[in-house]
DNA sequence: CGGCCGATGTCTACGGTGTAGACCCGCCGG
DNA sequence: CCGGCGGGTCTACACCGTAGACATCGGCCG
C-alpha cells in the first residue's frame, strides 16, 4: 500500500461521507489530490475497486470499535447497547452506513455460513448477548444466529425506510421507536 | 396525458423493469420511441420526473392487485398470504421493488401518519389481519400499525439484505427463512 | 559506470451521460 | 388570415470512466 494510495483513499472516503458514493469521482479524486485522473489507475484498478478499497478500510474499522466498547452483561441492557451503536453510525455516517451495509459489493459477509463463523463484527455481538440470554434461560431455547438476524434485518429494515423517506418522524422519535421496536421483539422471545 | 407520453413511460418502464433504473438513459428512451432525446422533455421535465411518473404508475396498479385479491380470514394464513405477494413482487421484477420501496422519490407515503389513513396498498392490508387477530383475541392488544411496521421492516431489510448479496442462499430457502422468521415473530405476540 | 526495468504519472481520445437554448413546423381558434 | 402554441429537432456544454501510448525517474544488476 504505497503513500499515494492511501492518500487517494483517504480523498476519496471523505467525499464519500460527505456527500455519497456518487460523488465520487476519478477526475475529482485526482484534483484533490494533485494529480490527473489517471494516475490513480496506477494504484487501484478501477473506480470500483478504489470504492471497495475504503468500504472495506472502513469496515474494518467498525468493527475493531465495537468489539473493544466495553458491554454490559444483561441482555435487554446489551441489545440496547448495540442498537445505540448501530443507530449511531447510521445518522452519524449515512452515506458510509449505506455503502458498508446495502450496496451490493463483492466481499460482502454472508449469512449464515460467513456470519456464523465469525466473521461479522456487528451480528457475532449481537448473537452473543443472545446465547447470553438463552443460556441463562431468559429466552426461549433457539438458534441464537435466527434471531440476531430478525433484528439485524429489523433495524436495517426501518433505518432504509427511514432514509428512503418512507418514515415521517424526526430522527430522536425514530430512535425511539427503534428501542421500543426492538424491545418488544425481545419480548417475544422470552421464556 | 398525451400519447406520445404513455408510449414514452411504457418504453421506460420495460427498460426499468429488465436492466435497472441505472440503464434507463434519456438518449436510449428516446431511440427506442423513434425520437430524439429532448423530445421528452417536452412531456416530463428532467429524467427523474419520468422515472416517477413510472413508480406511481406501477404502485398504483401493485395495490390494486393486491387489493382485489381473496384473502383468507385466519390470522396465520392471511399473513402468510400477504408474505407471498410481497416476495413474488420482490423477485419477480427486483428493480422495479427497489424503485417503488426503497429509492428515495418525493410522494413516497411515510409512516405513521399516511400509513394510517390508509393509503398504503401494502401495509394498510397487514394492518387489517393483525387487527382482526387482536380483536379475536388471538394476539395481544397492541398497536396494529407498529406491529405492521415491524413484519414490514424485517421483511424489507431480509429483502434488502439478500438483494446486497448478505445472505448466500438460494431464492427458495430464502423464502421459507421469511417465512419461518415471520411465523416466529407473530408467535412472539400471541396471548 | 552503463543499461535496463518497473513504478509512477501524463496526455489524448473515445464513447457515454443529462439537459439548456434556440429553432422550426403544422394545427387550430379567433 | 394569422398568431400562438404544442410537439419535435439540432447543437452544444459540461460532466463521466477509462483505454492506450508515452515520459520520467529510482534502483538494481552486470
Amino acid at each position: 500500500m504505497s503513500d499515494t494510495a492511501t492518500r487517494l483513499a483517504a480523498i476519496a472516503r471523505h467525499i464519500l461521507v460527505t456527500e455519497g458514493a456518487g460523488a465520487v469521482s476519478m477526475r475529482r479524486v485526482a484534483a484533490a489530490a494533485g494529480l490527473t485522473p489517471m494516475s490513480i489507475y496506477r494504484h487501484f484498478e478501477n473506480r470500483d475497486a478504489l470504492l471497495k478499497h475504503v468500504a472495506d478500510e472502513c469496515f474494518a474499522e467498525i468493527g475493531r470499535r465495537w468489539a473493544q466498547r466495553p458491554r454490559s452483561g444483561e441482555l435487554e441492557q446489551g441489545i440496547a447497547e448495540l442498537l445505540d451503536d448501530h443507530l449511531d453510525f447510521a445518522f452519524g455516517q449515512p452515506r458510509l452506513y449505506d455503502f458498508v451495509f446495502t450496496e451490493p459489493r463483492d466481499g460482502a459477509r454472508r449469512w449464515p455460513d460467513e456470519f456464523r463463523d465469525g466473521g461479522s463484527p456487528s451480528l457475532s455481538l449481537a448473537a452473543d448477548v443472545l446465547r447470553g440470554g438463552i443460556t441463562r434461560g431468559e429466552l426461549r431455547d433457539d438458534d441464537e444466529w435466527e434471531l440476531a438476524l430478525m433484528f439485524a434485518a429489523m433495524l436495517h429494515g426501518l433505518i432504509q425506510m427511514y432514509r428512503g423517506g418512507r418514515i415521517g418522524l424526526p430522527e430522536d422519535d425514530l430512535r425511539s421507536l427503534c428501542h421500543r421496536l426492538v424491545e418488544r421483539m425481545l419480548n417475544g422471545f422470552r421464556v
